[in-house]
DNA sequence: CTGAAAGCGCTAACAT
DNA sequence: ATGTTAGCGCTTTCAG
């Protein structure tokens, strides 16, 4: 076995209590005896077995990420693995380590119940993917310290943080209209899609506020993906009055967008204008390059992790926000309008 | 806190000790006692403290998979979290939990020892970005249970599973070949790019052992971009005779390969066919959709899970392998010809 | 078959 | 300022 702290004490010529009081800087001691014990503990190597001390103090410096995985989630999700990787970040700093946990809305609450109890984990991030009314109950009795990532679509009593996708629309429509782009149209997802609903709320409220008039036709929802994409533009553009710009809902739908505006000959950014969101996957590829506006899913996360942090600290406190970190990330297929 | 062990024990009229006996299942034990002391547990709701149980075992049941994190590594390598989720599927199963780890392969050697020699883990994913010499020394002193994924560029002891590209490469020209294609062309990565060396590899061992020849122009090199992909596929169609088909690299040089000869006029597959590795992020997108020779990360990290478990139970075994699935995913821009 | 006792490695009163 | 003494919750001899 290792280096335990029994045998730190017995080369310092000290006690266990002495040793352990040392590591955690205690003020009761004399500089020559931290000084000395310092010293066998780094000629020994030693250190310290975080379960034994984890054990002791009743905490497990861990916070899993209790989500719902499984085939293509990485291709399909890669947002989730930014924030991971965010998250990790700011833990790691503060020497929490994450775990992550995949599992079934159902599994869920005996999941998280039972791995607090035992103290397996101080914390937990819930993908919104995992949560339930009685998780919900679960954790509020128990006072589980949590961060649900997006906003729950039921009354709960959760803490919780989303992106705004309103303030993201808003961003983009005041960009446009800051470029001199004077009449705006926008290709979105379903009307179940509450991102692009959401995107496209910002989006509007920036134009009622700025008095730009909108035909019907200018607003198109539709599935996610680049055919639908393509029929939008079609639709945008079939009225008598071209819009000066179009702002997709995400990176499919200008897939699409520029296919159809490629196909009708309308040069981008030259005869109209297009925004999007988000910078996977496509984004820098189109020719020309999107301008998107892009929220970071890496300081999400470190964001995520932080607020953990802090409800692990203070149980009692209750968060609910949106984080947002929406930057508009220029490119060629926008430009400035005199 | 909650229940415990002596709970347990006093609510059945028995010892500690004989409720951990009927929880681990030893042979001494009344089924009478058994039965009282499992019905206590159920009562009581009890679940025992991992924490405590592993510091009396000296295990953690838990693996951590150490890597290079950072901005962007969501959207940049998917295939890395793909493989995640491969890896906590098979985990989870067992009862292991997983850690992620960011690190850089300085730091790599003092966290895995330390996090080793206290029990924290007992095994490790790591990722080829994060090893090293000194890692490899130290992990064959100290005989700690380990996987590489990735196949170490030096000289090593290590353990390690990688994807077989070679053998893909294999695949795809086989492929080619029973549609009935005769003449192959490669546009792939830099040269040192040894994914797409090894894939280049495995397409040339197929078309020597068919007497395929190739003019010098049909294999190309160079950056793993579209612009690339559009120059290195006008030079593969430069010679007087045209091939029957491309293989691309990958995704970026295959979205740039479309484009050159959607510009040329050839039509896919009818004038050419068009073949590229990964599913990844185009495939799906382009028009017509990609045929790929695919390798499944997910069960290719199911695998690894499968692997350091083992190597756990037997850290003498040794494994160096190639772990591959690649498939043919059979789509739009090749067709069987006549 | 069962239980008492001694840890696992560290921390936290409480003395001194 | 330092050491003593109990634990943390579970496992594991080793008697009985």
């Amino acid at each position: 076995m290792s280096v335990t702290i029994r045998d730190v004490a017995k080369a310092a010529g000290t006690s266990a209590a002495t040793v352990s009081k040392v590591m955690n800087g205690s003020y009761s001691i004399s500089q020559e005896t931290t000084d000395r014990v310092n010293k066998v503990m780094e000629e020994l190597d030693y250190h310290p077995n975080l379960r034994a001390r984890n054990l002791a103090h009743k905490s497990s410096m861990t916070v899993v990420v209790v989500t719902t995985l499984g085939r293509n989630v990485g291709f399909q999700n890669p947002h989730m693995f930014e924030m991971m990787c965010g998250i990790e970040h700011t833990l790691s700093k503060k020497g929490y380590s994450l775990i992550i946990k995949s599992m079934m809305p159902e599994e869920a609450v005996d999941y998280v119940r039972q791995s607090f109890e035992t103290k397996s984990a101080d914390g937990f991030i819930l993908h919104a993917s995992v949560i339930s009314q009685e998780l919900d109950e679960m954790i509020y009795q128990k006072e589980i310290p949590h961060l649900v990532i997006g906003m729950p679509d039921f009354d709960s009593h959760f803490c919780w943080t989303d992106v705004d996708n309103k303030y993201a629309g808003e961003v983009a429509a005041k960009y446009l209209l800051t470029c001199g782009y004077c009449s705006v149209a926008y290709i979105g997802g379903t009307e179940k899609d509450h991102t692009s609903m959401h995107r496209l709320d910002g989006v509007v409220s920036i134009l009622n506020q700025h008095d730009v008039i909108r035909p019907k036709n200018y607003v198109q929802y539709g599935e996610s993906v680049p055919e639908t994409g393509y029929a939008m533009t079609e639709q945008v553009l079939s009225g008598d009055k071209r819009p000066e710009a179009i702002i997709c809902a995400n990176n499919y739908l200008a897939y699409g967008c520029y296919k159809a505006l490629h196909d009708l000959n309308i040069k981008i950014p030259d005869d109209i204008g297009v925004l999007s969101f988000d910078e996977y996957p496509f984004s820098q590829i189109l020719d020309p390059q999107l301008t998107v506006v892009n929220i970071d899913m890496y300081d999400l996360g470190a964001e995520a992790g932080k607020t953990v942090l802090q409800i692990i600290k203070k149980p009692k406190m209750h968060v609910q926000s949106y984080i947002t970190y929406p930057t508009v990330i220029e490119r060629s297929s926008t430009k400035k309008i005199q």
